[in-house]
DNA sequence: ATAAGATCGTATCACATGAAACCAGAGGGG
DNA sequence: CCCCTCTGGTTTCATGTGATACGATCTTAT
């Protein structure tokens, strides 16, 4: 029988740790402003990028198409964010945020932030580097492999 | 503005890689085995321990009871796993690897290992210690926040 | 100019998942 | 012994999600 244990198995670890911080940040902005994680993501890039067309969007945030389109539907509904008609495009708009939208995004995002930084004050900041090389490669290494095969 | 991207921001890194590395083992068990995740946990667990009951699984697993249940289901449908009667408790059964199952068990955990290896061997057994304590303090300071507010 | 094909966004469907209701048995008092 | 509560397991329901199909528009080749 192989010894290796699930609870050890690294890829288990990784999930259960990565599903731990996510789920804090997104339990504190669900409860306090009413986002779900596609709506915050694209909230994120919005503020961060200015003005973007859904395609655009789904480049940015590796969503799907569909994901984006839901969660631009309803911050649109919500008046986070405004569409423009795209004059180069018929078939595409522009999306940015809107006042309240911009507003929202100047709270949400160092409260995300400040999450962050509570939970990696746990470690130092040459782990963190070293945690983000490790993240890298492991990352290069599964793209490279599933490349492979298809 | 905030200059932190949301490509740099570390918990989101972290979900893109940890997907990339489940993904790629989940992929390679449903494509080969027809197993999904849950029951693929399961089966890792069982093998590894032998008998349990539902509840221990869920223990085990950290899975909602639901998702145990709906799995141990398709397994003993397809004939991986046998209940047997609790003398005990008769709400509940030990639940064991068929033979058939711990045949199985023997071919898709060596796979899973396998490729675990193989993406892992991009970084050193010096930086997977790092990472494996590095995860392990921040789940703990997850877990410490999560704590507080509840 | 027109037809063929690609692309963006949207709608539809089928399935996965979690919450909550539910049932049967266990565990204690009284 | 009976009642009340708790717990393991199952079912149901409501919602979320991705694959797929679709319509409109853009692009390219003829």
């Amino acid at each position: 029988m192989n010894s290796t244990r699930l609870a050890d198995f690294m890829p288990y670890r990784m999930a259960i740790t990565s599903n731990a911080v996510s789920g804090l940040i997104a339990g504190e902005y669900r409860s306090e402003f009413g986002l779900k994680i596609p709506e915050w993501r694209i909230m994120a890039v919005l503020g961060d990028a200015g003005s973007l067309t859904q395609r655009d969007l789904v480049q940015a945030t590796l969503m799907d198409k569909v994901a984006v389109n839901r969660a631009c539907k309803v911050l649109e509904e919500r008046g986070f964010v405004h569409r423009s008609p795209n004059e180069h495009d018929g078939r595409s708009h522009h999306l940015e945020l809107t006042t309240s939208g911009r507003d929202l995004h100047g709270k949400i995002w160092p409260q995300a932030v400040e999450t962050y930084e509570k939970i990696f004050s746990a470690i130092t900041p040459r782990e963190l580097e070293k945690l983000r090389a490790i993240l890298d490669k492991l990352l290069k290494a599964a793209r490279a492999i599933e490349g492979d095969d298809k």
